[in-house]
DNA sequence: TGCACGATGAAC
DNA sequence: TTCATCGTGCAC
């Protein structure tokens, strides 16, 4: 049932599951991503980020996002053209570009629109949801909690064990707006609102 | 081949 | 405000 309409996790129920009600969600399929980045970033707040590794099951609750335009963004890697490192970004919308940054910690973006554009959006902040230690407050933070590295870079998204879903209810949330965070270097471009965060969720890195 | 620099987080 | 720490892109 994975990818088609109802499609469940694990035949039906994650190995964690709340007792009080058998968990349902809906992977995203290829087409929610191949659209205006900006439009898939405000989208993906609230839906349930979902790695299996190891035989566990983490899932986390997406609560803030930055969309990355394409290479005319100055704040975004593609801006540096078609790269080893940007070709991810480059490729077909629906897959993992992880990078390392500093050094130290990993950050994780989903791939949007055709290929050929060069248009991602960062995962900046999820809540916890099922099997998630430590704080996700944080890009570098949520990919530690989710236990996402750069082997997962060039993922499909359209996997059995590195996906997004739908979750079986959303509720109805504002969305803020706001600048994107440690792009300051890129001019006027640092300052539009390309930021988008769920009104009031306390797992928010930044207000 | 070398080097400057981060889409961060934590400590001081 | 400083620093850890390394992959990337670009200069030479």
């Amino acid at each position: 049932m994975i990818g088609g309409a109802g499609a469940t996790v694990n035949g039906g129920s994650f190995p964690f599951r709340p007792l009080c009600y058998r968990r349902r969600v809906q992977k995203l399929p290829r087409s929610f991503y191949d659209r205006d980045t900006i439009v898939v970033a405000r989208e993906l707040l609230g839906k349930l980020l979902v790695h299996v590794s190891r035989g566990v099951t983490r899932i986390g609750r997406i609560v803030e996002t930055e969309a990355y335009l394409g290479p005319h963004d100055l704040a975004s890697h593609s801006s540096k053209g078609r790269t080893q490192r940007t070709e991810i970004m480059f490729g077909p919308p629906g897959h993992a570009y992880v990078y390392l940054i500093y050094g130290v910690h990993h950050c994780m973006n989903v791939v949007t629109e055709r290929a050929g554009h060069g248009s991602a959006v960062l995962l900046r902040a999820i809540e916890p949801v099922a099997n998630i230690n430590g704080r996700t407050s944080g890009p570098g933070l949520l990919c530690r909690a989710m236990k996402i590295d750069l082997r997962l870079n060039g993922h499909d998204l359209l996997g059995e064990d590195f996906f997004v879903a739908r979750p079986d209810h959303e509720p109805v949330v504002r969305i803020k707006k706001r600048p994107r965070v440690g792009v300051d270097y890129a001019g006027a471009w640092a300052r539009r609102h390309l930021r988008f965060y769920l009104a009031g969720n306390p797992f928010v890195s930044r207000l």
